[in-house]
RNA sequence: GCUCGUGUGGUGUAGCCAGGUCCAUCAUUGCGGGUUUUCAUCCCGUCGACCCGGGUUCGAAUCCCGGCACGAGCACCA
């Protein structure tokens, strides 16, 4: 029994509570092999970047490589943008702290799928169909083969030479995989593999490609091709292309090819966003909705980055996600809370009066000097002037009490444009505590925030500062935002 | 319609494969409190869940059967 049934004899010991990512199966420190292959039909969403961390997160646990490839081969429907391209790699370097090991572009290896197309149809299985695609629905509706799929090879080679040389227009032909139009699953009867775009019309943006090619690879043939050829050994990817997955294991038994492991995530979509489309982004721009890919109300990294979100906290978001197969939703209140985690320590404070309302010191008190942040000493300190002995103080707070605590310096009453200082100067009451601003020191600005799709401002006076265009602050009892430049600060969220 | 997948508190998530240690983890949100000369940070407390129905078993969130609900694919998009 020992020899034969050990697991009987011993009690299992229970697996602890995980945390972090699950292991990858079949995987070895330094054997993997990963990839992250966006359409670069526009910059990354924040959808994209759950790929990027998950990938780029197990590509760092097991020491392996990470491949950005770019899946640039629909020139008409979702057509790539040529900024994307840069900008991709950049995001990608921003999110994931490091360069991906290596980067791919479909659209440059073309003949390399060439090769395999014609080895399909060469070993008879692939065939050039010339239905079309309703007709070939109801082949496929009805377990039928179409009368294309009879084809000999050396037929279907002269076809496929026609194609090459521009003798067809899209639609006419495609090249399928020869399956089986008996299959349980109809999504994988017969699946496309190639086929004709009209490049002359819709060239492909990048100029070295343009209109070169006519023939133009299916994702499901694509990726499987180039997957292999890149040793790939884990494959990562939504739910929706468990399909693919099947599809491509066939062509890999017929070429004799191992298929990576995969593992499959859920949709994901944010309360305040729904969902993360690149294409519908696209569109809104261009329509003028927005003033471009960065704009902060949109769910693309440039505009989470843009609000002030940093890359660590984009990244515990999605790696607390993690990757179960479940459709979620998830309401951005998450990511803020990591933003928070990450921000805090390091965000200097700085003092932001909305509606500010003058009024004057009743008598001198000198320079004030005091911590830039109450619990990082690093950040130094902050010394306020005070020659003039005037002061703002929100309008909000002078309205709502006569009697308050100004932080940091002392007890006051105020009364008309007056402030007298209390008895109780060094704070021995219970007085509401509020935030203020000398003249000395302030400066008008304006404050940003999005609200509702919408970009609102309140304008102030903020306390004059030299902090660099993209600094993360505190603004004390309002909230963290980031410095777009000297005069107008941006609100990352509510709290 | 066919095929595939998923169902744990308000929202996520762990546990499920190898049944007991689970009156179910952690986080977030809400509420309450503490620290703090910020309505921030930090800390503490608290509310709150195994889709439904059977079955197997001494014992089921975990295994089996049957429902139900939701999602995705069936594109000459990725």
């Amino acid at each position: 029994m020992e020899s034969e049934a050990p697991h009987l004899l011993e009690a299992r010991e229970k697996q602890e509570r995980r945390s972090g990512l699950p292991d990858l199966p079949n995987a070895t420190k330094g054997n993997v092999v990963l990839r992250f292959a966006p359409n670069p039909n526009g910059p990354l969403s924040v959808g994209h970047a759950r790929g990027l961390v998950i990938n780029s997160t197990y590509r760092d646990m097991y020491e392996g490589e990470l491949i950005l490839r770019f899946d640039d081969t629909d020139t008409s429907i979702k057509p790539p943008l040529l900024e994307a391209y840069a900008q991709i790699e950049q995001e990608t370097h921003w999110l994931t702290g490091k360069a991906p090991e290596r980067v791919i572009l479909a659209s440059d290896r073309m003949e390399v799928y060439y090769e395999y197309a014609e080895q399909l149809l060469h070993e008879g299985f692939g065939y050039v169909c010339s239905c079309s695609a309703e007709t070939f629905k109801e082949y496929r509706i009805e377990k039928q083969s179409c009368p294309c799929r009879s084809r000999l090879p050396d037929e279907n080679l002269d076809y496929w030479h026609k194609m090459l040389n521009g003798g067809f227009q899209p639609g006419d032909v495609v090249v399928r995989v020869k399956t089986d139009m008996a299959l349980k699953n109809p999504a994988l009867r017969d699946w496309p593999a190639l086929r004709i775009q009209d490049t002359e019309a819709h060239p492909h943006p990048r100029p070295e490609i343009g209109s070169k090619y006519k023939v133009w690879p299916l994702l499901d043939f694509q990726s499987a091709i180039e997957d292999h050829l890149q040793g790939v050994t884990h494959i990562i990817r939504g739910k929706d292309l468990m399909d693919s997955t099947r599809k491509q294991t066939i062509l890999y038994e017929h070429f004799g090819w191992t298929y990576p492991e995969t593992l499959y995530w859920g949709r994901v979509k944010i309360h305040e966003w729904g969902g993360f489309s690149t294409s519908a982004i696209r569109a809104s721009i261009e329509e003028g909705r927005y003033s471009s890919w960065d704009d902060v109300r949109l769910p693309t990294i440039s505009g989470i980055k843009n609000r002030g979100i940093t890359a660590e906290a984009l990244r515990l978001f999605w790696l607390e996600l993690g990757i179960t197969q479940k459709d979620i939703s998830v309401p951005l209140a998450t990511l803020f809370s990591h933003n928070t985690k990450s921000v805090d320590f390091s965000a200097p404070r700085l003092t932001f009066v909305r509606s500010p309302i003058q009024f004057s010191f009743s008598e001198d008190i000198g320079t004030l000097e005091f911590p830039r942040h109450p619990n990082n000493k690093q950040l130094g300190t902050r010394s306020w002037p005070m020659d003039k002995k005037c002061i703002y103080i929100e309008k909000e707070d002078a309205e709502k009490n006569s009697k308050m605590r100004l932080k940091e310096c002392a007890d006051i009453e105020i009364s008309n444009t007056t402030i007298h200082f209390l008895e109780s100067r060094h704070g021995d009451e219970k007085l509401p505590i509020i935030h203020w601003l000398p003249e000395d020191v302030s400066q008008n600005c304006t404050l940003q925030y999005s609200k509702d799709d919408e970009i609102h401002t309140i304008d102030g006076m903020v306390e004059r500062h030299n902090f660099s265009a993209g600094t993360i602050v505190q603004l004390e009892r309002i909230g963290y935002a980031k410095v777009v430049d000297e005069s107008t600060l941006f609100l990352s969220y509510e709290d």
